[in-house]
DNA sequence: GAACCGATTGCCT
DNA sequence: GGCAATCGGTTCG
């Protein structure tokens, strides 16, 4: 499948938002990867799933502390890609959102395999479709994205993109507010309730059950 | 310099 | 549904 077909790159104008707005702007988008140790060979996907992380004000973002020497990025440039290391063997992957100076990033949480299967597969040990590219740290396996991809440009081409090779966001095709759920955030302890998560409707792609969610068409909220 | 925690996953019962 | 794995970042002394 050629890239082209995923649409126009994403402006930085695209980033310098608040950080719920891109979070949601970016269902539908495409994550497209070319690691410098597989050339020429694509791995790409859908965003169904990410969540919003927010600047001092959100006890469960990284930049509540201020910018600390991890979460300093959270507060620069945006459209810079935030990976941070967890629980000993994950990565995790965000985009910085709002403009130079505040902080925010949006966590992907699970894409639609679209491209490049055979190698995500390698890289996931020969697991099935359905677990590719479905939570945060699944999908950062499957696209080769480790702590060395922290700072790269998602914009444009990275100046270290030699080293370590291509990742971009492609337009694909924005997804309607009919489609698009909204519910409470996973994995965190502190304002886990907040409504930043965002994902698409029916997808069998998405990481995990909602804990609550609202069509943001709809009035109200969905029962559990 | 050391202790503690974690934006998770996969395997076990 | 429960829990171990495993190590960088943060915080405290």
């Amino acid at each position: 499948m050629p890239a082209a077909s995923f649409g126009r790159i994403l402006p930085r104008s695209f980033y310098a938002r608040p950080t719920e707005v891109v979070a949601r702007e970016l269902l539908g988008r495409v994550v497209a990867v070319v690691a410098a140790g597989a050339p020429g060979r694509l791995v790409a996907g859908r965003i169904v799933e990410c969540e919003a992380y927010l600047g001092r004000q959100d006890p469960a973002s990284h930049a509540f502390r201020g910018p600390t020497k991890r979460a300093a990025i959270m507060f620069g440039r945006p459209g810079i890609l935030y990976v941070y290391f967890t629980y000993g063997m994950h990565h995790c992957m965000n985009v910085v959102a709002e403009r130079d100076g505040e902080p925010g990033a949006v966590l992907i949480r699970a894409l639609e395999p679209l491209a490049g299967q055979a190698l995500a597969r390698e890289r996931r040990g020969g697991r099935a479709d359905a677990a590719l590219m479905a939570g945060p740290a699944r999908l950062t396996q499957a696209l080769g994205i480790d702590l060395a991809w922290n700072g790269a440009d998602v914009c444009a081409t990275s100046r270290r993109r030699e080293a370590i090779g291509a990742i971009v966001l492609r337009e694909g095709r924005r997804v309607a507010d009919a489609e698009v759920v909204r519910s409470g955030r996973i994995g965190i302890r502190e304002a886990a309730d907040w409504p930043l998560r965002f994902s698409v409707g029916g997808s069998p792609h998405v990481s995990r059950p909602h804990p609550w969610a609202a069509r943001l068409a709809t009035a109200g909220r969905a029962g559990r």
